[in-house]
RNA sequence: GGAGAAUUGUCCGAGUGGCUUAAGGAGCACGCUUGGAAAGCGUGUAUACGGGCAACCGUAUCGAGGGUUCGAAUCCCUCAUUCUCCUCCA
């Protein structure tokens, strides 16, 4: 959510940066003069409101004198009708209000390169070789089927297509890879662990920005108010719902290992096949609650914690920073971490690390008192560290043998039980 | 799943329709006192929204949402959470 006196007092720059990133503007236009009812209404509202706590206070004295009020009570009759009136229509503004607001993506940071689509994305950086291979390379999803550690027939089976099994050593590789992960993120970047509920009330998929706007991407628990995540950002960021944090309690770095759970509605067709595009997944996240004044110095340490598990991992990969088009709805900045598939000759994104500045603690209402006693909004951040099972897919394709056998990444030896090969 | 009890400010806790602008206590901050500290005394101590350059003023908030009433922490309804007992269960 954005900050509706910012709109007010800056709206036609907040309405240009938002064109950048698709939105209409004829709808923040409707905003404004919304937002203008509202305050002429809260100012009738509150007046009335005080006149019959006045008068209110009056009746009082009188009951107690044994005096009569009725000429009082009768006239207050009225206001209180009136007022009640008023609120209707207040309700109805601001639910309006609400329902435009809600809906706006965040300001873009202004480093972004400004464009529609990943097409105007800008590569900031490479990491590692492309490994160059004596055959020609397969793709994971035949390498995994042939070792009997990946089972996607069995998956579609049991749940429906986009669900796999993991097998033996395919299981176990999945897990030395999260174990690996979040030993890495604990003891060397500074975050806390956690185990969230991996299911999630509205409220908490309104904080982080999946509601209202992306129901149709979640799975909903049909006849509880309850939804699969999405991704752990969203009970990872709303561990501080509604709290007001100490700022020497700042900065605050969370990672967990959670399922994520998507729909992906509208994604036919798109990567059928393989670990890439699963309706349930693994993946490491952090989130981080930072002092405004340092959120953008702290995405920069996260996405580097990000490329440090790809680097020990001896996983090549590329830093890509989104436009203004393809950046996400919460998000004011993206890092995207794109890691290299052989089989697709590409790169493919394995982590997405962002800052949504104030605009998920607005909505969660995440709060920190400075040193003055002075109360402002948090900086939230939020990054993959990373998708596990597109870490199974990238491993498999970039250390996979000319016999189909895969090669484990040293530091995963001792996470393996010492097993130094899938054949 | 069934029965009962509870939910008040940073914390404890009083409060069954109007002298409650939420008593009292603790904590915290500042001041007085002191050689210094403790004790004592005094003052202050929430959040959101609206108005105002500001000082400040107003409105709302006693778990949440509705309702009754001129007026609700207080009465009524719905829901959530916590605790106790039963049931079930890993």
């Amino acid at each position: 959510m954005l900050d509706i006196k910012l709109i007010r007092t800056h709206f036609d720059e907040v309405k240009s940066k938002l064109e950048t990133r698709g939105v209409n503007g004829e709808e923040l236009d409707r905003l404004k003069e919304l937002d203008e009812n509202r305050r002429e209404l809260i100012q009738k509202s509150e007046q009335l409101k005080k006149e019959r706590n006045d008068v209110s206070d009056q009746i009082a004295q009188k009951k107690r004198n044994k005096e009569n009020a009725d000429d009082a009570i009768a006239s207050m009759k009225k206001v209180g009708s009136e007022i009640k009136a008023i609120d209707n229509q207040l309700e109805d503004i601001e639910e309006q209000v609400k329902g435009i607001a809600s809906g706006l993506p965040n300001l873009p940071h202004p480093s972004l390169p400004i464009g529609e689509d990943e097409e105007s994305n800008e590569e900031i950086r490479r990491w590692g070789e492309v490994p160059e291979f004596a055959f020609e390379p397969k793709p994971h999803w035949d390498l995994g089927t042939d070792l009997n550690i990946l089972d996607f027939e069995r998956g579609a089976k049991v749940a429906r297509s986009r669900f796999v099994y993991y097998r033996g050593l395919g299981a176990r590789l999945e897990r030395a890879i999260y174990n690996f992960m979040l030993d890495t993120h604990i003891s060397e970047h500074g975050y806390e662990e956690l185990i969230p509920p991996y299911l999630a009330n509205d409220e908490a998929l309104f904080g982080t920005g999946q509601f209202p706007k992306f129901k149709e991407d979640v799975f909903q628990v049909d006849g509880h108010p309850l939804t699969l995540i999405p991704t752990s950002e969203v009970p990872l960021t709303n561990f501080f719902k509604d709290e007001i944090l100490d700022e020497k309690d700042l900065p605050k770095y969370f990672t967990a290992l959670s399922p994520s759970f998507r729909s992906e509605a509208g994604s036919a067709g798109r990567d059928t096949r393989g670990l890439i595009r699963l309706h349930q997944f693994n993946k490491v996240e952090m989130v981080k609650f930072s002092k405004p004044e340092e959120s953008y110095d702290e995405l920069e340490k996260m996405t580097n914690n990000a490329e440090a598990i790809l680097q020990k991992l001896g996983l090549p990969y590329r830093v890509v920073l989104l436009s203004t088009g393809d950046t996400g709805f919460a998000a004011a900045k993206t890092y995207d971490l794109e890691v290299w598939i052989p089989a697709q000759n590409t790169y493919r994104e394995i982590s997405s690390c962002s800052n949504t500045e104030a605009f998920q603690a607005r909505r969660a209402m995440i709060r920190y008192r400075k040193e003055d006693g002075k109360i402002d909004y948090v900086h939230t951040l939020n990054g993959s560290g990373l998708a596990v099972g597109r870490t199974v897919a990238a491993i498999i394709e970039n250390y996979q043998q000319e016999d189909g056998s895969i090669k484990i990444p040293d530091v995963l030896v001792p996470y393996m039980g010492g097993v130094t090969e899938i054949r």
